[in-house]
DNA sequence: TCAATCAGTTAGGTATGTCTAACAAAATAG
DNA sequence: CTATTTTGTTAGACATACCTAACTGATTGA
């Protein structure tokens, strides 16, 4: 059994990687937020227990065993999102870290109960999609906000769930993953964009339109 | 703060010491499952965090820092075993073992959420009163079971929960906190007892019977 | 009361997961 | 193609929470 800190470096490995970047010691290091010489030690560890395969300088990549605890890791996190947020009335920018700490201790017993009560679901509160617990997961890439053009419409997919005051922010215009957003205009240099939200006029900053993921309405 | 360890021998101490039992080392290292050393560190850990008082030979007492963590995680237990039953259907039997995890992770405002769904709850699944968030419990001393006489009728009140197996055959028999039973015949020798719960015969080993809780009907 | 027994502590080790500081090796830029 | 920068590793520590084996100190029973 790996232990809570293996759990996460997994994880982490797993979404660095999804992201495209290279799972190298320091990118880890940056992201667990841990010394470089912690992140060495822990990938020779997990390396014996044929976790990952490391190639220095080339960054690490998850065997099939470790992929299998990623996504077991990740599938509990998302649920816990989802059932903090649907049975408790956990507000979105909270759920995250409180699915921290639950993801390592939810017994199989009580993730069915979960899966149960919640119907089956496939998306977590932020649009993240929950693998499936034979470890398979089908995530899309969508586009950021960010790179959105005026006029376009748009429906939002994802929004990335690490930050709770951008997540609060986000939530006060009334963007969540399934909202159909209109891009109104676009200012140049990094500026701000003003969108049409459910028919209420949003303008929101270019720092925050990077964490909002979308895909073009048919 | 207290690490889940230390969270988990102020919990300990504190069910002892109620239990009547002097909190000793060796006490404690059985309870616990850890060797007499393992104790001897803590117990000096925990009296320079001014969470005990140790007095070797003589046991340990909680000071009021150490018993309001102590109360804190019995709250967080109960309140979960309670939740776990009521909110997520889990049988009374398997709730323990999950509260013990469950108890070292739970945030401020998840344990609020669970008090109001809740109503309120004074009792966990198995009769033990749940501390309040100050601090304070009134645990009730009862009888055994075991120590019933032909002809009385009881009312059950508390059922101790740490044995998954013993408390699966009390739920076969009908016997809950809340039930009232009438003691037909008590064998000598610590020999079975014949009950009447419900209208229902019930025959129950001697064994069984010390781990039920009773007060006499008015 | 004193020897045997039981309780408790000390000493020395292990595993996990961190750290800083010093060093080595690879990548890259001029 | 070498020098600089970046990246990664090693060495040596520390804290937590355990362990076993050896020892000491208290209690108690004959």
């Amino acid at each position: 059994m790996a232990t809570h800190a293996v759990e996460d470096y997994l994880a982490m490995i797993y979404k660095v990687s999804f992201e495209g970047e290279k799972p190298t010691t320091s990118i880890i290091a940056e992201n667990m937020d841990v010394s470089k010489a912690s992140v060495t030690d822990m990938f020779k560890k997990m390396a014996i227990s044929a976790l990952i395969i490391h190639k220095p300088y080339k960054g690490v990549k998850l065997t099939r065993a470790g992929e299998k605890v990623a996504l077991e890791v990740i599938r509990h996190h998302r649920l816990v999102e989802l059932y903090l947020k649907e049975a408790m009335g956990v507000s979105w920018d909270k759920v995250h870290d409180e699915a921290d700490k639950w993801e390592h201790i939810l017994s199989e017993d009580i993730e069915d109960r979960i899966v149960e009560m919640l119907g089956n679901p496939t998306h977590d509160p932020h649009g993240a999609p929950i693998p499936t617990k034979d470890g398979h997961v089908q995530e899309e890439k969508f586009t950021p906000l960010s790179e959105a053009r005026e006029g376009e419409k748009l429906l939002v997919r994802l929004v990335e769930d690490s930050d709770p005051e951008k997540l609060r922010y986000l939530a006060d215009k009334g963007i969540f993953p399934q909202t159909v957003i209109e891009v109104k205009e676009v200012q140049p240099f990094e500026g701000p964009l003003t969108l049409d939200v459910e028919g209420h006029s949003q303008i929101i900053g270019y720092e925050v339109s990077r964490i909002v993921f979308v895909s073009q309405m048919v």
